[in-house]
DNA sequence: CTGAAAGCGCTTACAG
DNA sequence: CTGAAAGCGCTTACAG
């Protein structure tokens, strides 16, 4: 029997690349993480003995002693709402890329878990390096202690957060959405506003609402109150919303909704009183979810998946570099309006 | 100053334990993992002593040391799709319950990824202790290298595995879809039949093809060849589906459709050609996806979270009890029909 | 039932 | 530019 055939040998650990390259462990693993002050004679040695072992780094074993652990948190509300779907997935590729393992982490709306997982992130950083917030809203402790840690952080869709964020200008697309209906003659327009806490980090709905009521305003129109209702961003929600409004009020001549699923809801709530978009009624909607093109809601797309890669790409860059001393930034991918054939053209 | 003020005390490690309970960090550790030959005083006071110093162990250490993680990875094709990403959700709840990391691998239809995790499982087992396939389609030589490695695996929706696996009986609910069409008295009934290999994991598409063929069978029927196109189990593939069975063909009285996203599309083809289910023709898919009430689809509804759940946690129970030589069984959870508003009794 | 010792595979100062 | 040594916090035989 052959002391080494293929089928026994163990997994090549930094001593095999020592002694292949004939340089000492210390020396490899500088070579191998890319830290300075290598030969470059001994940096391609190192590569190439590692190379030819197939060397890959314990994790675990780094960890232990360098207090990495390769992972990073992806934390969201829940994953079945497609835009969490969305942007989980693509943060995971990005992470990925970047040799970071993914650790889901859902919150399902369970405030002991969030409150768990943040107001000791000693014990997060226990098990990521770093995470990832996707639409997480965290109350001023959270937030506080979670900036307090030594956990890097990056986000995508939160507002005025002291660490890399990557979302949309949501009043800009509240104000485009609100605009189009505007510009197709349309005065009497009703908003399908979101449900948020106003202390949170996030701010999506009140920023909708605010871009909704500048483009009144932009028009000396002023906000009806009769014309504002709050809702759950569901299609139940927005179901309840529009129904609400037809009951108790007079029928408005557009809608935006702050969010697709509400405008969804909406439509079905208006079918049901006889009035169909755009005939009826011009419903506008903001997110382009993949069921608006199916069911040909006029929309003002953002791009999720974007948002979740490059937020993930700049949290993955701060980890590569802690030494990375450059101010978080605030990054807006851009919108734009969809036309379907939920809209059109006023009959005065 | 003192010495150990709370803020700058470290986190405790086995060794505090050992001191403040007397006994030596062997036995702790014993202790600590429920092992057996411990006396029960030496359990009590360990015990005490980790309560009271906050212990938790060190993943990292543990891992390193005995060759455990902690971690499980849930590998699905794509997390966007509503399936996946209702089945991930429930399963990670139950993995964290089990104190269990999950680690998110999305596989999105690059075979090279899907090959470079299964074709070697020795460094996949280097990242987690477990895997958690759901829906993942693997070839008969990546199957076995699975089968073959140290991992313990556990499955959602997959066929004749050598492990556990949650499903439901997916010829049993196209039957029982069928089966209602028919005793609407639609005699003359499509399906919209799913594309899969013949030699992979997943056969979902074949059963629910068979189930739909046996129905037809109990009423001495025969299956129509220009009554069954196969098609993408998505919206898009239902409507080009759907569109070529009627340019092509003459109109069903009925379409069973494998699922619901296709039976969305079909619905869209259908409209198109001004004809409405139900008045037009009676349509039914299977899955109950979040947007068929909304549409008023009639299904056959599937337990998604349960089954995530379910495998979950008997993948939790094999990594407790890696000695547990239980063989693996074959779930199958309940459907049922559900009816609503696509489908109605013939009119002869 | 319990403990001393070795070791898991790396990284981190520190010396040279 | 390079290496010897200590140590990260556990677990695993082994001995008692």
């Amino acid at each position: 029997m052959s002391p080494c055939s293929v089928a026994d040998r163990a997994r090549a650990t930094i001593h095999d690349v020592a002694t292949l390259s004939g340089l000492s462990i210390c020396t490899v693993s500088r070579a191998l993480r890319g830290l300075p002050n290598i030969s470059p004679a001994s940096q391609l040695r190192v590569e190439e003995a590692a190379e030819k072992l197939g060397y890959r780094a314990s994790s675990a074993a780094a960890r232990l002693a360098g207090g990495k652990t390769g992972h990073v948190a992806i934390v969201v509300p829940k994953t079945t709402a497609w835009f969490f779907a969305e942007a989980v997935e693509a943060a995971e590729e990005a992470l990925a890329h970047g040799g970071l393992d993914s650790v889901l982490m859902s919150l399902r709306g369970r405030e002991h878990v969030k409150d768990a997982l943040f107001r000791n992130p000693d014990e997060l950083s226990e098990r990521v390096d770093g995470v990832l917030l996707l639409g997480v809203n965290l109350d001023p402790v959270q937030l506080e202690a979670l900036a307090a840690s030594k956990l890097a952080v990056a986000s995508v869709g939160l507002s005025d957060v002291p660490w890399d964020n990557v979302g949309i200008d949501d009043e800009a697309a509240a104000w485009r959405a609100t605009r189009h209906l505007l510009d197709l003659g349309h005065w009497d327009v009703a908003i399908l506003a979101g449900n948020e806490p106003s202390d949170g980090t996030v701010r999506t709905a009140a920023h909708r609402q605010a871009g909704f009521e500048r483009a009144l305003d932009d028009e000396h129109l002023e906000t009806d109150p009769d014309m504002m209702v709050c809702t759950e961003s569901t299609i139940d929600g927005g179901y309840r919303a529009m129904t609400e409004l037809l009951a108790a009020r007079r029928r408005p001549a557009a809608v935006f909704s702050g969010c697709d699923e509400a405008a969804f809801g909406a439509l079905k709530a208006l079918r049901e009183h006889g009035i169909t978009a755009p005939k009826g009624v011009s419903v506008i909607g903001i997110d382009d979810h993949p069921m608006s093109s199916f069911l040909g809601l006029t929309t003002v797309s953002q791009p999720v998946a974007d948002q979740g890669a490059f937020a993930a790409t700049l949290l993955a860059e701060r980890l590569d570099n802690p030494e990375l001393g450059s101010p978080p930034q605030d990054h807006r991918l851009p919108t734009s309006l969809i036309e379907r054939k939920t809209t059109r053209r006023a009959r005065h």
